[in-house]
DNA sequence: CGGTAATATGTGATCGTTCACATATTGTCA
DNA sequence: TGACAATATGTGAACGATCACATATTACCG
């Protein structure tokens, strides 16, 4: 092994002749140091090629400088979006992320996740998955006074929050079809065991209720374009009618275009597509999407505010941030050519 | 501040009445340790909710159980799949992963990236970015003696390398739009500071050259849809003959499909496309997009692998991993209508 | 020149574990 | 029953940093 002993604040201090102490002032930046200790002090740590061993450091200041995160489903684009810009972010704040991907949102394996980060004595947590199952008292047994953040869950009494509103998100998007003329709307959902699912067919639904309006169908897939396409194929051999189709992410999205165009269907003309996410692709699809925006990034910046926040201030009472998506139109959405019209 | 004092191996020993070094053996699963004392033992951990500092055991024993992953480009998709990949793989071994994600290639940025992980004192480096400018030497002097793993660069003397052949994907690209007959064959490239691009362009011209057939183009772009639409538009309004198109990624493709479209062209009857990485979404794309399948997953497998080898071996001399890419030919391609074609 | 403050440096204890070693207990067999 | 091994437990030092405090040096002002 190569037990060859990392160089350590002593050796340093040996080499430019000054106590370990004045060492460690030097790697703090601590103002009392003379220029003469400074500068022999810094040709030694570059000579030596030192770096302080954080593990050292954590355990002398009782504090790890990392944020641990439990993410869900980063193989897609929201999640995988987030966590990017969240060590991003984190980075920015010299803060350390850690990160552990559960693949499935029961409560051992969230508790796992928990136990996990805890161990690496984490500062603060950002919980970033769907909750819908566990309990408040669960929760706060395991998180005890650790200062945690919420997102894409639903919200937590007393706990802090950040979200995008998926509600009006998908009340956008219905709303857009309402307004092009369309009385016949269907809705592709995600996975309902994702808040943000349940959260755009509440909004999705609310709009249409407004409108005097019953849903033309509500289909549930798992995110992907096959799963899209799976769906899409099924409802139009059912012969539903439908002339507008509210979906909720922009790849079951890009699924559904594929089912419809094989169905010899004319896009945007036979039925309009509003999309969800506003993937970089999505004005590159036949035709371009109409969908509806959603910041990651600024999400990823928010949460991480909130739990600074948090972190500096615990007692404090932390409320909901709210980030609202914004619809972007393109070519896929247009007035209905026929109010009505059954299977091709 | 929440100074509530974390439980300690100390509190555990108090309430179980025994050493703390019980306690710890305990904790490791050391054999030596009776029946009645690993009972209360373990009531003691659970009423206490006890968990051990990972900083103190990594100080007391010399190691992280932590591997550094420095990525580059992760919001793309291959990045993206692999170090997910990359994370449920290492925490199967029970390791955590620390990332840092550069945003350029610059030496600067690797190495404060590699310094930031030394300070956490990773077993083990991933080194998953395009190194092309980087000298040996220096590299050589900033991580020393740590065990590291290259992948998506170029090969390293003497350095462990685990990669996927790309400019093997890229001749399977090529050869099978040669097959089909194809005479005029362009490449849409990412940024060849990637050295994945640089294969996959090398890979591309010895096929044609193995065939005797001069380059129809040879384009370069960004690896986004926006990119590839950019620079398909450019190209087609050149008028420059092709009927064949390899693509090096899949997103720069679906670019390129909206382009063709745009211009009237009946795919794949004028324009055969081969893309790069077989996303998801693939074979939903007007039409179905054949493709270089790429294993993500099984390149953070084999990656991992070769680092446990390092680490437990630090003298073994490491050689070159390949992984082989597979061509999934959908219908995309096709023999090309008349052997010549100039602008529509 | 003495006194007080500001600056510069050093010493011992501490953080929460593991390791090496010492010691106490139990078991087994001649 | 005595001897020796195996099992079980405890003690002090170490890991590499920081903190609180003590001390030495320099600076300034009346």
């Amino acid at each position: 092994m190569q037990k060859a002993k990392l160089t350590t604040i002593n050796d340093v201090a040996a080499r430019a002749g000054v106590s370990y102490q004045t060492v460690s002032r030097v790697i703090n930046q601590h103002p009392s140091v003379s220029k003469q200790a400074l500068e022999r002090v810094q040709e030694a740590i570059q000579a030596l090629k030192y770096q302080p061993s954080n593990a050292a450091r954590h355990l002398a200041k009782q504090q790890s400088a990392m944020i641990g995160v439990i993410s869900y489903g980063t193989l897609h684009y929201g999640p995988a979006q987030t966590l990017a810009s969240l060590e991003r972010e984190a980075h920015e704040l010299s803060y350390t992320l850690s990160n552990v991907n559960v693949t499935d949102l029961s409560f051992a394996q969230i508790s796992a996740a928990i136990q996990t980060l805890r161990r690496q004595r984490v500062d603060g947590l950002i919980i970033f998955a769907p909750l819908i199952d566990i309990e408040h008292t669960d929760l706060e047994s395991i998180c005890a006074d650790l200062p945690v953040v919420f997102t894409a869950t639903e919200p937590q009494p007393k706990r802090a929050v950040t979200a995008i509103d998926q509600f009006t998100g998908a009340r956008l998007g219905a709303q857009h079809l309402l307004q092009l003329g369309h009385q016949h709307i269907a809705l592709l959902n995600g996975p309902l065991d994702w808040y943000d699912a349940l959260l755009r067919q509440q909004g999705w639904l609310s709009a249409l209720q407004r409108a005097g309006i019953t849903p033309a169908a509500d289909l549930e897939s798992d995110w992907t374009a096959a799963g899209g396409y799976q769906q899409i194929s099924a409802l139009l051999e059912s012969g539903t009618p439908f002339t507008g189709l509210l979906v909720a992410n922009d790849q079951m999205a890009l699924g559904a275009l594929r089912a419809l165009h094989q169905h010899n269907y004319k896009l945007p003309e036979d039925v309009s597509i509003v999309g969800f996410d506003d993937i970089p692709e999505s004005a590159f699809l036949e035709p371009p999407l109409t969908t509806i925006h959603q910041d990651f990034a600024a999400l990823a910046h928010q949460s991480l505010l909130q739990l600074k926040a948090c972190m500096e201030h615990p007692n404090l009472k932390q409320h909901l941030r709210v980030l609202i998506p914004e619809l972007i139109i393109r070519s896929s959405t247009t007035t209905p050519k026929q109010p009505f019209r059954g299977k091709k």
